[in-house]
DNA sequence: ACACAAAGGAGAGCGCCGCTCTTGCTTTGG
DNA sequence: CCAAAGCAAGAGCGGCGCTCTCCTTTGTGT
């Protein structure tokens, strides 16, 4: 029981949540390079030295930044979600899409720190699975909600594709047809694409106006992974 | 006329091409980040401030070797074209989308350079503006083959997104459907959201059979910038 | 042919960085 | 109450990008 017990537990937790959160200001300023312990620490007003006794290296406290990324970028995809929680399927795909890209937007640095390059060493553990996975069940949850309401077209698959998206579905979604969600991972990745191009410069001179482009390819991929627009109606 | 007039000329260039090819190595094997001007000219046995007077600094050494790769990438993308130059358009796309991904994988820490998080306080130069359109321009032609051909679908387009679709066909390819080049910008975008997550670990433990689904959503993607099987035969 | 300017190379040094080790001090728990 | 554990601080190591100074080599105009 020694959790929380003396000041010295509730110390340590507080100047653990003062490193990490001088250590995100840093990363949103100047980015994930340039984050120094020493400068941490030095705004901090303790010893460089000392701040090893809460993250043992520079890359397990990236790491802590990474994983807290994770989650608030999938909090940002659930408050999507929630804030279109009365309009149809198509309308909440797009919804968490565009909040995604406005986290992404409105985070650069940290986006980039979980969806950029990895760090030198780049192995991320596995401490950082789940976390990465909340966004991504945002969506799959838009889709089952889908299937149980106006239902989901089937998108094609070849037969060589089958096994895979299987085991996919099992992992992910085992209640959504194997096509689903193979093609949902495919548009996950493709929406971060986009994203990133966007993001890293990639659409300079290029697109312009992104907010609608991006909001026509978002739909567009809703179709590709069996939403489709309520108006149609489809077979049930 | 002061070009490669005397022994100082030519050895400038020998001097300059044996730094970019160590550093290269040091990148293909460290990646970016830990790219050091020192160890450059440790390992070419000069000091690391005469290494100066043929680069100013670090970020014009990694602009030099960004442009490299992305003329690298060009001429894969090209090769991939050349080796498919007797087969249909989409199979064509196809090979050319599964080149680039080979050279990705190949290089894996030369596309992070110039499709990863760019480094801190880094603009891209406009020099490398050409060397990053090569690539694009390869499966730009094969639309354009395929125009002339067997003839485009035109992709679907939302009035809102048509003075933007017009600038950017005006841009990339005047002779091309304003539709197909939207459409296609974002197909590119979305092919490097798949190769970025494959290369960057997060399709670890989601995506086992990777050359398989690569392939699908590519196939998918030639029919959403307009390449139709021609097997189909489309309306000429 | 020779002096002179330009270019290249080498070393020392500045201020950073991540990280380690040692030395004391404070809190904690038996 | 006292040993053990936790914690802060300082010094220090090697490495980094980059600058400055000094010296040698090279090319060139007279």
């Amino acid at each position: 029981m020694s959790s929380t017990h003396g000041a010295r537990a509730r110390a340590r937790i507080e100047v653990t949540a003062a490193i990490k959160e001088e250590a995100r200001r840093q990363l949103a300023k100047e980015g994930a390079t340039k984050l120094s312990l020493r400068a941490v620490a030095r705004e901090l007003g303790m010893a460089s030295s000392a701040l090893y006794r809460y993250f043992p290296s520079r890359d397990d406290l990236l790491t802590a930044l990474i994983i807290d990324a994770y989650e608030s970028l999938g909090e940002a995809a659930a408050a999507a979600r929630d804030a279109a929680a009365d309009v149809g399927p198509v309308q909440r795909w797009t919804a968490v899409c565009v909040g995604v890209r406005a986290w992404a937007l409105a985070h650069p640095h940290e986006y980039a720190l979980i969806y950029g390059t990895p760090v030198p060493g780049y192995t991320a553990p596995d401490t950082t699975v789940p976390a990465a996975a909340r966004a991504v069940l945002v969506v799959v949850g838009i889709l089952r909600d889908a299937q149980a309401g106006l239902g989901l077209a089937k998108p094609p698959l070849p037969p060589e594709l089958k096994p895979e998206a299987v085991r996919m579905a099992a992992e992910l979604a085992p209640d959504l047809p194997p096509e689903v969600v193979a093609t949902t991972v495919a548009a996950w990745a493709q929406l971060f694409g986009m994203i990133g191009f966007e993001l890293f410069g990639q659409f300079n001179r290029v697109v312009e106006d992104r907010d609608t482009f991006f909001r026509h390819v978002v739909g567009q991929l809703a179709h590709t992974v069996g939403l489709v627009y309520p108006q149609q109606g489809p077979a049930t």
